[in-house]
RNA sequence: GACCGCGUAGCUCAGCGGUAGAGCAGGCGCCUUUUAAGCGUAAGGUCGUGGGUUCGAGUCCCACCGCGGUCACCA
């Protein structure tokens, strides 16, 4: 009985006797609440009337009046009712009124003895009920999975730190978009629903088409369908969408993401070094305005030019390992293992050099958090790269590094079609061997390499990371609104 | 997937073998410029779920569910 919902319900029907409908269609609003506070000392005064609407943030009844918070999109005023000016009847509504509801004021500007910047209420409106109570005023809504799961409420206690967030995140996007058109790249649209997935290294998520009787995949990556483009004829290519993977969550991942591709033809790495410089640099003046970011602690200043570091010789300054001092599996592992890292026996050589560089970050030494570059990684985990022009086991590939997170990954894309097939082949077999992330061989997509793609850079960045890192976020399910959540226990 | 931690009122949290608590929110009463308004009053809980140990279990043990962290793999 006491139960807020059953009460607010009480008054819902006790408002419908008075003839008042508590979700009216039409609202009348003149100004937005930060329009009043901005020019608040020169509308002051009984002369300058005011229709305003928002949410009921905090209400205090005192016997005869009344003061509430009410909130739209723009900002927050407080309000004032009083009895002598409503008149009874209308006074009686207010004590129908909830926090949470909205309503809708007309009245005049004042300063309350406090001096809080007030509006006195003429007539006001209830414009919609609210039937469940608001997370408590003071300390907001701290719990981390309601916070994910009902983002709703999240926003609404703790909007001042979470909705700018979002919106730097809309920004990013919007700058990331901006850079790339301005540079004559062309937005494209690629399936999402794919017959056979690649470009990545990744277990899939698998469905069913019922008409065409087949499995489908949701994307793991776009690029073996933008390179398609690229042999089309289409010199500069981009696009911006979800990825699916079906892997593990942790603070990096989510099952589905926001990826930017894009491919340029004539282009090699180097070129795509100078661009995701450049486009990162254009992207933090135009989200953040300032190139210098502060991450986690640390000061990341992101003008261009980024250092490049090679992979292998950052790797033996910082974990003490040369690895090509040891050029098979068994005796990098034994070296790795000397020096107290963890080895997984079923990793091939590359992967191992991969390990490396995690190991290598998560120490998180000063100079790895600055933006960087780490380029030249091993052939056998890179099977969409070329060849190096002068290290032939190593490819043309670089990752964007900011602030000790990996943001992305580029190459000198490999355009020989015999080639691309002895590295599907060679996935294949590690696929064989157990490696149920190693890539698919797509037979169309041989062929399109076959017909012929002009040398050509790609470039990827991770959009979810690099909005962790602009707006200095740990965890990316801080920087998506509704992140990935298991089952919750009352769902079925 | 492995290990560690957490789960008590709508929200934020105490309680850690002996009769389930506080603040805020909500109810009722008083209060015509309040500021986390105030005063009074009555309420609100299968202590995540299921087992076990014990004379007695939010409290100890086990399993499961959910969340977080660390580690392993991917952006």
């Amino acid at each position: 009985m006491a139960d807020e919902r059953s009460v607010r319900l009480q008054r819902l029907q006790a408002l419908r006797e008075r003839g008042i409908n508590p979700y009216p269609n039409h609202v009348e609003r003149s100004h937005t609440i930060a329009e009043v506070l901005q020019h608040f000392d020169e509308w002051l005064g009984e002369e300058h009337s005011f229709c305003l609407v928002g949410r009921i943030r905090l209400l205090r009844e005192m016997g005869k009046v009344a003061f509430a918070h009410i909130e739209d999109g723009t900002g927050r005023i407080q309000v004032y009712f009083r009895i002598n000016d409503l008149g009874e009847e209308a006074y009686r509504i207010v004590r129908l009124l909830d926090i949470g509801d909205f309503i809708q004021v007309r009245g005049f500007l004042f300063h309350t003895r406090t001096g809080e910047r007030t509006l006195h209420v003429l007539e006001f409106a209830l414009i919609a009920k609210g039937l469940r109570p608001l997370p408590e005023k003071y300390h907001g809504l701290e719990d981390v999975e309601l916070r994910q799961r009902k983002r709703y409420l999240d926003l609404l206690a703790n909007g001042d730190e979470v909705k700018p967030i979002f919106v730097t995140r809309s920004r990013v996007i919007r700058a990331m978009r901006r850079f790339l058109d301005e540079h004559g790249f062309l937005e494209v649209e690629t399936p999402i629903l794919q017959p056979i997935y690649g470009g990545a290294t990744a277990r899939p998520f698998v469905t069913h088409h019922h008409a065409l009787n087949r499995d489908m995949y949701l994307r793991i990556a776009v690029e073996l369908y933008l390179k398609r483009l690229i042999v089309g004829g289409f010199e500069r290519v981009y696009e911006i969408g979800r990825n699916f993977r079906n892997e593990g969550i942790d603070r990096t991942h989510n099952p589905e993401f926001t990826m930017m591709e894009c491919y340029q033809a004539y282009a090699d790495y180097e070129d795509m070094m100078r661009l995701a410089e450049e486009m990162i640099y254009a992207i933090a003046l135009e989200a953040c305005g300032t190139p210098r970011i502060r991450y986690q602690g640390y000061e990341v200043d992101l003008t261009p030019p980024w250092p490049r570091l090679p992979l292998l010789a950052t790797i033996e300054e910082f974990t003490g390992i040369d690895v090509n001092r040891y050029p098979d599996r068994e005796s990098l592992a034994a070296a790795m293992q000397a020096r107290g890292y963890e080895v997984d026996p079923a990793l091939g050589r590359g992967r191992l050099i991969d390990e490396l560089k995690s190991a290598m970050f998560r120490q998180g030494a000063e100079p790895l958090r600055r933006a960087l570059f780490l380029v030249d990684y091993p052939l056998d985990v890179s099977p969409l790269a070329k060849r190096h022009r002068s290290q032939p086991d190593l490819v043309e590939r670089f990752q964007p590094f900011l602030g000790g997170l990996e943001i992305g990954n580029a190459f000198t894309e490999l355009n020989d079609p015999l080639d691309q097939r002895q590295r599907f082949e060679d996935q294949m077999r590690q696929r064989a061997h157990g490696d149920v992330e190693a890539q698919v061989l797509d037979e169309d997509f041989l062929e399109a390499l076959e017909v012929g793609m002009p040398p050509t850079g790609g470039l990827g960045i991770g959009v979810d990371r690099l909005v962790m890192f602009l707006t200095d976020q740990e965890s990316i399910r801080d920087v998506i609104l509704f992140p990935t959540m298991r089952k919750a226990p009352n769902e079925l």
